[in-house]
DNA sequence: ACCTGAACACCGTTCAAGT
DNA sequence: ACCTGAACACCGTTCAAGT
């Protein structure tokens, strides 16, 4: 806990981070550049490497705080329903930060927050299956899964086409409604 | 039909076009180079844009091709848990083309094939509601969109994650296989 | 210990010039 | 009409050198 000194930034690890999610919110993805996040956070391009490894490790640090958001997002919402309109809501309101959280790849250890996200889904779909809300012969944790995977989906696509062309709707929490009944018969409330 | 020459390259397009899928399969979307697909049909890293206006403009053209391939795939699968399986099975054969094809912004017009695709699954999911295989209240459109959704979400996860976590299974066939069934109760054959 | 300055190989793209 | 050669701004990354 000793106070440190940083020669010229306080904390210029957290810094490059927070430069890195603006540039994602304003530019997406594939815009990104590691030599622009040093250039706003005002240090010289090679300054990031005495803090990460490489460009993709600056990114899954950033991965890792938008899965901590993510979590948070889901934990007030309950019910499949909204909680999948949360999911999908999410990758709207913030693309690039999306992209960047599934396109990371987890080496070896899995990120805790992401983790959390799918326990609250699974519980959501577990005591979704006991009121009878939904009727299927699968496990809970299979259940889950399929249901994960069919939200991701969703959300993905509606980043790339986000005007309706199905009839499932254009607001998430309308397409994450509509496709999860048209599945699973679910209840929009 | 005139005979054409080209002074180097009888068809230089469409052998980019080919160095561009081979590159794809080799390294994968984010290791593509327009200047290697240069350097691999022996011109100069100028010449692409004697033919495309940009890099996005020859993925489009490739993407083009790889959704004709995936229709061709598809028209070969009949019944829903076999079309579920080829299209995750294409993703998982050719992922860098897969990515490629989702990432190409489709300007205006939509691929033709890719409509196509669509289709199939459509009268698929139509002639599995009418044999009383799946129940559910949603207009055969909407159901076969929320389908493809789910199977798009499980072809990208898969290949973020090819290992299996959830037990969904670890071949592109048990995977959508059992998924479909966790959400749809439908069989498996 | 942390950052700079300068370099390296590479990228996408442009444009005058060649045939 | 089609391609080359050379240039431009930019990228990710490395490394000796400064404080």
């Amino acid at each position: 806990m000793a106070e440190r000194k940083t020669y010229h930034h306080g904390t210029l690890r957290q810094a490059l981070v927070d430069g890195a999610k603006e540039i994602l919110a304003e530019r997406g993805h594939d815009q990104f550049s590691l030599n622009e996040v040093a250039r706003r956070a005002g240090v010289s391009t090679a300054a990031p490497y005495r803090h990460f490894r490489n460009r993709d490790e600056l990114l899954s640090a950033v991965a890792e705080e938008g899965y901590v958001t993510l979590a948070e997002k889901l934990e007030n919402a309950s019910g499949l329903a909204r909680l999948g309109g949360a999911y999908v809501r999410f990758a709207h309101d913030n693309p690039g930060l999306f992209v960047t959280m599934f396109r990371s790849r987890p080496e070896g250890a899995e990120s805790a927050a992401g983790r959390a996200a799918f326990e609250m889904l699974l519980r959501a779909t577990a005591a979704a299956q006991d009121s009878g809300e939904i009727a299927t012969h699968a496990t809970p944790e299979i259940t889950a899964r399929s249901l994960w995977v069919t939200l991701h989906g969703l959300a993905v696509l509606h980043l790339q086409q986000p005007h309706d062309r199905y009839g499932l709707g254009e607001e998430p929490e309308q397409l994450a409604t509509t496709t999860l009944s048209a599945l699973l018969g679910l209840k929009s409330d």
